[in-house]
DNA sequence: CCTCTATCCTGCGAGC
DNA sequence: TGCTCGCAGGATAGAG
């Protein structure tokens, strides 16, 4: 599933595609995803040249020369395709750009968001305006964890789910962390020590840079007709292998929190 | 404000 | 082979 490594990687491979392109054609499948779409989307995009490329959390931004951001989100099972052989009834909008490039925006499951925002609201849009920081920038400090989490009840593994707290991190990446810091999931948020905060702020980025470095690798693959972006093979340390042993000697555990599964090791991670 | 739960959606794999 | 069923889970609304 798209986190923010795999969307991260989506609007680079985009950004070969579209970036300074002018978009030609607009068409959309259906009314809305999660939402509906914006009732000027195509109106809005048909004829705009794309001046950027972005992310914000698990955002994408299609920047365009009508100071209007088209902000997507894959939700479960979002995915761009490039220049797809056939349209499937899984391809609810496709872009068509003036070099006759075909994009196409795939979820089966529909979880994802398309929305077209004016720049200049950008920041207080509903959807960025209670972000946390960007887990790859300078705003991710083991003070800001403290006071996050300061007095708070709840596991941290449902803290750093919390986009106000952190923006852009989810399941995978929220359990491979709490790994690499040795702090177990079930920990108190007010109670993970100082130290421990010390450990997961570097444990976070590590993974996220690492999977980000995965998914470049695979770059050039995109630009092949039927390219599909934002999903690489990726080598989880604890993440769906219950029963499975830890490099410690111990066994990867799975529970549930928040009505989703967690996995690590009980002996590792206090 | 905090915490917890239900909801949206479809593909996939396990089990029978 | 074909069926049912549980699971995957990000964001959000609403209850307590």
């Amino acid at each position: 599933m798209p986190e923010l490594p795999e969307v991260e990687t989506t609007v680079r491979g985009l950004a070969t595609v579209l970036d300074g392109q002018v978009i030609t054609r607009v068409a959309l499948n259906r009314a809305d995803l999660r939402r509906p779409f914006p009732v000027d989307l195509a109106q809005g995009l048909t004829g705009a040249r794309v001046t950027g490329l972005s992310r914000r959390a698990k955002y994408g931004l299609i920047h365009t020369d009508r100071e209007r951001t088209m902000v997507f989100h894959l939700g479960m099972s979002g995915r761009w395709r490039i220049d797809p052989e056939d349209i499937g009834k899984h391809d609810h909008l496709v872009l068509e750009t003036a070099e006759g490039r075909v994009l196409s925006l795939n979820d089966a499951r529909r979880f994802g968001s398309v929305d077209l925002v004016d720049d200049a609201a950008l920041d207080k849009w509903p959807q960025f305006a209670a972000l946390g920081p960007e887990p790859l920038g300078p705003g991710l400090t083991a003070g800001h964890l403290a006071a996050a989490f300061k007095d708070r009840i709840a596991a941290v593994k449902l803290l750093l789910l919390d986009q106000r707290i952190v923006a852009g991190l989810g399941n995978i990446y929220v359990c491979e962390a709490l790994f690499r810091a040795g702090i177990h999931p079930e920990r108190e948020g007010g109670k993970v020590s100082r130290k421990a905060l010390g450990l997961l702020v570097p444990a976070i980025r590590e993974v996220l840079e690492e999977s980000i470095a995965a998914g470049g690798s695979t770059l050039r693959d995109y630009a092949r007709p039927d390219g599909e972006l934002g999903y690489f093979a990726k080598d989880w340390r604890v993440y769906g292998r219950e029963g499975e042993p830890c490099a410690c000697g111990g066994t990867v555990q799975r529970i549930v929190q928040g009505g989703r599964s967690t996995f690590f090791c009980p002996k590792c991670q206090k």
